[in-house]
DNA sequence: ATAGGGTTAG
């Protein structure tokens, strides 16, 4: 007689040993045979059922079974608490838990680790943690159940570190799937280079869970050269690996490598999934490369239903300045979420269809979406882009009351804007005292931008050194600063602005635009004719500056007040950037082609009456997105309303 | 039995 029969014997009591093993382990060790066929059938529905991750009908099962003295045993356990994880029946799971523990023999490690895992995977860290601490024996796997639960928690990553240490301490060596789970809840690029010492001393390093955490630790800390390094010292590797280092470079505002990245990977065989598509456009988005976008938008029709990468899709065509598209996109979407609605609110919003995005936001509350931080940001953008003075101080007093959202630094910022903009600079000063964050260099950049449209030159002298004392390499906001002194007749002050930029180094960044012809990004940039067609471009716009003139165009040459956020000016003013690109645009693209020009710096106002007048002479839209919003020049007529 | 990648702003 086998020993388990025996013990069967000893205990007065029979196991169920389910046929869940039954095609792994060998028949001898399966209670199975020795039962009658009653008992056999009632054990192949329970079986059944727990594939089904039917619980009800298992469970009832289970108690005929036991009412004919079968009792359940640890596999059979683990089988029902991963129907209860399946269907999300916490209290089931916590009756099993009971039952488990009333029964009269010993659980087997893996069932208690199962258990855990159940409660982790309800969120439930209380129990869990009560659990963990009553374990007899703790192997690497309830450590790292524990560890991975910590670091998936925003508040308790350092539970999860401080879990590695003890464990360690406890004898027992972590493996790679408490590498993995433990390189999420590294809080720096210091700890996460001691974790990574220590993966390469146990030599995981090759692991591809172990490396695509690495890739996408080092890439969330901004270190995309180490990511890259992990990621090269690859031999095999896999899809997720790939959309690690992707998704790290897409994030990290590389687009470049980040679509370079996802040209290799094709070359290397790997087939594209949603993960991959999301981040190609997440790179497309942040390079304004409309054309690329659409032909990702195909492959994405493959997976309609995934609500991320639709998301993704939307901000695509937003903010390359197509919003017929994402409108298009938008209303035909099968399920939309809080995401979907806030980037369609901000797309209307920076493009300059205020009106648009504040019915959107009422269609989303009738819709019943709670709007969240993000999307009160898009409202308040809205008003304050089209001088909705009253909406914006209604939406901003009600946030807090009607969503529960507390007012941050951005929304202040926006608040701000929209009085200053709207000339009442004396009650924008007195919302920056009444903060309740502290202001920062955000906030200054608000009040300076209306200070300069309403050439306030004393109160923008001012708000211009709070942002040099949060921010003292701005480039932009010293020469701001310099000229405004400058303008005022103040030379000492002046001298001592440039001065102080001297002593820094800090240098301006020279403005440089993009545009995509033929899916070939066009680079411009200033002072730099560099480009392989420039003396006919130039000879080009010549011409048209000469034809536009004709018409009323008069250069300006007053930029005192135009340096804003970084975005300094220019040194020659008839070869800006923008000018030189959408000159380009007009003699590569067709006719009815719209220019699609994307920007390092904002706009000037010269560049932008040039746009004006321009987009109207040669009857075609001209699109520039700069870093803070977008100007769709039609007809003589830019979407900013002339507000920038 | 325990592990990895994707969406809105700044």
């Amino acid at each position: 007689m086998s020993t388990a029969l025996l013990r069967m014997g000893i205990r007065g009591r029979r196991l169920i040993q389910f046929r869940f093993c039954s095609s792994l382990t060998t028949r001898q060790n399966s209670y199975y045979e020795h039962y009658d066929s009653g008992t056999r059938n009632l054990i192949d529905e329970f079986t059944t059922y727990c594939y089904q991750r039917n619980l009800e009908r298992a469970m009832k099962t289970l108690n005929v079974m036991q009412r004919g003295k079968v009792f359940a045993d640890s596999i059979t356990y683990s089988e029902l608490i991963k129907c209860c994880i399946a269907s999300r029946a916490i209290a089931h799971g916590k009756r099993i838990h009971k039952h488990v523990f009333s029964g009269g023999y010993e659980p087997k490690s893996f069932l208690i680790n199962n258990l855990l895992n159940m409660y982790v995977k309800f969120g439930l860290l209380d129990e869990a943690q009560a659990l963990f601490d009553e374990m007899p024996e703790r192997n690497v796997v309830a450590w790292t159940t524990m560890i991975s639960a910590y670091a998936a928690d925003s508040e308790l990553k350092d539970k999860a570190l401080e879990f590695l240490t003890l464990m360690v301490r406890d004898g027992v060596i972590p493996n790679m799937y408490t590498f993995s789970s433990v390189l999420r809840a590294c809080q720096g690029p210091g700890i996460l280079r001691q974790i990574h010492c220590s993966i390469i001393k146990v030599g995981l390093e090759s692991d591809v869970y172990v490396r695509s955490s690495l890739i996408d630790a080092y890439s969330r800390w901004g270190e995309s050269d180490n990511a890259l390094c992990v990621f090269n010292e690859m031999v095999t590797g896999d899809l997720v690996v790939w959309n690690s280092i992707i998704g790290g470079f897409a994030q990290n505002c590389d687009g470049d490598t980040a679509l370079c990245l996802y040209k290799q990977m094709k070359g290397a065989g790997f087939v594209t999934d949603q993960s991959t598509l999301t981040s190609v456009l997440g790179a497309c988005t942040g390079l304004a490369l409309l054309e690329l976008g659409r032909q990702v938008h195909v492959h994405v029709l493959k997976y309609d239903h995934d609500l991320i990468l639709n998301n993704a899709l939307l901000d695509m065509y937003c903010k390359c300045g197509s919003l017929d598209d994402a409108s298009c996109i938008f209303t035909h979407m099968d399920e939309k979420d809080v995401i979907s609605w806030s980037t369609m609110i901000m797309g209307m919003a920076q493009n300059g269809f205020s009106r648009k995005a504040l019915d959107l936001f009422e269609e989303m509350k009738d819709s019943g979406i709670k709007p969240n931080y993000i999307t009160i940001l898009g409202v308040l953008f809205a008003c304050s882009h089209a001088g909705f003075v009253e909406d914006g101080q209604y939406h901003f007093r009600s946030m807090k009351k009607l969503f529960g959202i507390n007012p941050g630094r951005e929304h202040y910022g926006c608040m701000v804007d929209l009085l200053g903009r709207a000339g009442k600079l004396d009650e924008a000063v007195k919302l920056i005292h009444e903060m309740e964050c502290e202001p920062d260099a955000v906030t200054w950049r608000a009040l300076l931008g209306a200070c300069r449209v309403h050439r306030e030159m004393d109160l923008a002298a001012y708000a211009a050194n709070k942002i040099i004392k949060h921010d003292p390499y701005d480039a932009g906001t010293y020469t701001l600063l310099s000229n405004i002194y400058a303008k005022s007749q103040r030379w000492q002050e002046a001298s001592m602005v440039r001065n102080a930029m001297k002593n820094k180094g800090i240098k301006k960044e020279p403005g440089c635009s993009w545009i995509e012809v033929n899916k070939c990004i066009h680079t411009f940039i200033v002072g730099e004719n560099s480009h392989p067609q420039i003396s006919n471009i130039i000879r080009e716009l010549k011409q048209i500056i000469w034809g536009l003139k004709e018409v009323g165009y008069v250069p300006d040459t007053d930029f005192v007040m135009q340096d804003l956020e970084g975005e300094q000016m220019e040194d020659s003013l008839q070869y800006h950037s923008e000018k030189l690109a959408i000159v380009f645009g007009i003699m590569s693209l067709s006719s009815g082609q719209t220019i699609r020009i994307r920007k390092n710096l904002r706009i000037c106002g010269d560049c932008h009456v040039f746009a004006k007048l321009l987009a109207k002479m040669e009857s075609r839209s001209i699109v520039i997105r700069d870093p803070i919003r977008y100007h769709h020049f039609q007809d003589g007529f830019c979407s900013c309303g002339d507000y920038w």
